[in-house]
DNA sequence: CCTATAATGTGATTCACATCACTCCCAATT
DNA sequence: AATTGGGAGTGATGTGAATCACATTATAGG
């Protein structure tokens, strides 16, 4: 992690442009408070157990967030994009201050890193802010119940077409680079098992396997239709 | 669902005894502003997509909270207890104001309902309202991680243990009465399995299996011990 | 006391996945 | 051009669990 130099009046704009929803005098206080970090591909920025004392808001890149188990196993949740805050950071940061998922960076990032104790006041202090934190908190607890409605009532065939449309949509590219490991790890399966279920889909001409890549040729919203 | 009747004074007591963590101004606004309802058993007081406009908190009895899926399984996430409020209620109330869980007494229960317009003031003007809210969406989150992780890492026996144990706690008792068809539902298992699984947890001497009724004989938690 | 019904026990079968043990293929390096 | 290693294909086999088809209890109500 370093840090980036940015004029201030280019950083509230950049603000301003992610999260549109803030109040003028919350982007100020922001801007003021934070400390901007670009953050390699790669990187591990919160891991289960660690201590939060900064609220992480993403303005570029992609963060991927996943629950580890004891055994070294992950499990794939959901991912973050620009516009999006560690949700959880915000209401650890509230009561125990540790974090229960682990998240890393897939591309290059930058954040604008705000330490917690500026959370309590502005929740009091600024609406737009109250609003953002619970809605933001919301949607990120919808996304772990549909992980649990994927794990607990669909097979896996289904979860690897969710998987796909969610990297689809993170890459908003219809070309993924994935290897078949990848993808079984993030959804505690085995490569074989990926790659069996993958070539049912290429023989249904929903995808076209390659070396390192899939394509997806068709909607495959549709196709899952629930 | 029906009202009670209770003095002002008895109900703020009954309150402050449930919930220390309020401040005295804050217990006040809560008996003024709520409505004090006592629900059967077996009522259905929140479902999937139902809008919100009281916040229940929970004085006595015991809720269960779950998610259903679009044919008709469910699958057990945890329960409320007196001092629990829906903590998902506080926060949809400030978003879309939906639910996205089911939830359903267990037991003659009496809370407190209070209209979800007080939140967002009582949210800046009561710090002890404040981090309660916080930390019970974290406790709730943090339960719903380790469902995920039960589903996704653990096999049967291991969720039915877990199962077990939160229902202990749950009545306070080591006599648990619950068909095998009860349990079922909840892992979204079949009666069979439950039944097969069971006999070899009696087998091992860790249970007593009845009709209508479990017995358990040792301390599970240890027997899990991860 | 005698059913009727709910609760439980059990075998057989099927299915989805995991795991093992390979082979094949491609691309970058030497 | 030959080597090597990572990615991918594939059959055989094992296992947990769902499902089907019954056989057994046990208990509440007539």
């Amino acid at each position: 992690m370093e840090g980036i130099s940015m004029d201030k009046g280019e950083l509230e704009l950049e603000v301003k442009r992610v999260f549109p929803e803030f109040s003028k005098p919350l982007i100020d206080e922001i801007v003021e408070a934070g400390t901007l970090k670009s953050v390699p591909p790669g990187e591990q920025i919160m891991d289960v157990g660690r201590h939060i004392n900064e609220v992480p808001l993403l303005l570029k890149g992609k963060i991927k967030v996943y629950r580890p188990d004891e055994r070294g196993n992950e499990l794939f949740l959901y991912f973050l994009y620009p516009g999006d805050a560690c949700a959880l950071s915000l209401v650890c940061s509230a009561s125990t201050g540790k974090s229960n998922v682990r998240a890393e960076t897939l591309e290059e990032c930058t954040v604008l890193n705000v330490p917690v104790k500026y959370m309590d006041s502005w929740m009091r202090q600024y609406r737009s802010w109250y609003y953002y934190v619970l809605s933001t908190y919301r949607a990120r607890l919808e996304e772990v119940l549909k992980t649990v409605d994927n794990i607990a009532f669909h097979k896996m065939d289904e979860r690897l077409m969710q998987y796909l449309l969610k990297n689809q949509r993170a890459t908003g590219s219809d070309q993924l680079h994935l290897t078949h490991q990848d993808i079984a790890y993030e959804l505690n399966s085995s490569r074989e098992v990926i790659s069996r279920l993958l070539k049912k889909l290429e023989q249904k001409e929903w995808i076209k396997l390659g070396r390192n890549s899939i394509d997806i040729l068709v909607d495959l919203k549709e196709k899952l239709d629930y």
